[in-house]
DNA sequence: TGGAATTACGCGAGTCGTAATAATC
DNA sequence: GATTATTACGACTCGCGTAATTCCA
């Protein structure tokens, strides 16, 4: 059966691969890391490459490097991670206290003040830096 | 052990049902749109809340109705998929004209006057505001 | 020859649909 | 009785591991 209108999904677990090829380098050490097998790291990279449309991984020597477009995905992967880590907390969070979380956002130079004062309330990656603030919410929690 | 970084996962697929149950309202029509029966759609409104660990649904007459933690993690659903699309399109982007785009956000009020000049660059959801815009690169497109 | 990646193939887990059950209007 | 949601169960797909193959230092 063929599934209609899916705009662009991508496995967030196949992700998560990807990133660890990054980190590790090889498939070997990625999928000890993983708890897998080169085997299992092999095939989820090469089904993120279909899903993609684009390649990911090129051979160098007898080993692989990742692809300028590897990196592009990376870049997005590191900023679902952390959008997915805030639902985490916020999440944990529901109804203790009644607080929540909004995401701002400013130039990299500007937030530097801010990350000197409060560092854990800032996440870096590759192409964005984001503030997290906690903001008190009083009564209408939930407009419908 | 070393740390396996997969601390919490969503599939963006059980993600996306529940968006579209926000949506329709029922788990009937949310079957209807997305070309399936409202017995997968129960499923995996079930499995969402089971890896999320908070009820996303409660009985309203004959129907269900979302629950405030529901809605809390559909904004953020909101978020990583315009960052999903972000991504599409920088992998689209990627090599063709050599340009990419970066990620600024600034408060909703000072976004504005952009969002005036140039709708189609500038992206809402509920809890932020993002500005893409694209930026030329030269020659030293990877730094390793 | 040894290490790293890929491919072939079988098995288990997860997902969907059909059908039956419960609950509400 | 009609509509909505949930549960039981069988069929199918997908992902992982084992094992064999290829490539390179």
């Amino acid at each position: 059966m063929e599934q209609v209108s899916e705009p662009f999904t991508i496995d967030l677990r196949r992700l998560t691969v990807l990133r660890e090829l990054q980190r590790r380098g090889s498939l070997a050490r990625t999928a000890e890391a993983l708890h897998l097998t080169p085997s299992a790291v092999s095939q989820q990279i090469a089904a993120l490459a279909r899903e993609t449309g684009v390649p990911l991984t090129e051979k160098d020597g007898r080993g692989v490097r990742l692809t300028g477009q590897a990196r592009v995905l990376l870049a997005h992967a590191d900023a679902i991670a952390a959008q997915l880590e805030r639902a985490r907390a916020d999440l944990g969070a529901y109804g203790e206290g009644g607080r929540g979380s909004v995401t701002i956002g400013c130039l990299s130079s500007g937030i530097l003040g801010v990350a000197s004062k409060a560092p854990s309330a800032v996440s870096t990656a590759a192409t964005w830096t984001s503030l997290w603030v906690s903001t008190p919410r009083t009564s209408s929690q939930d407009p419908p």
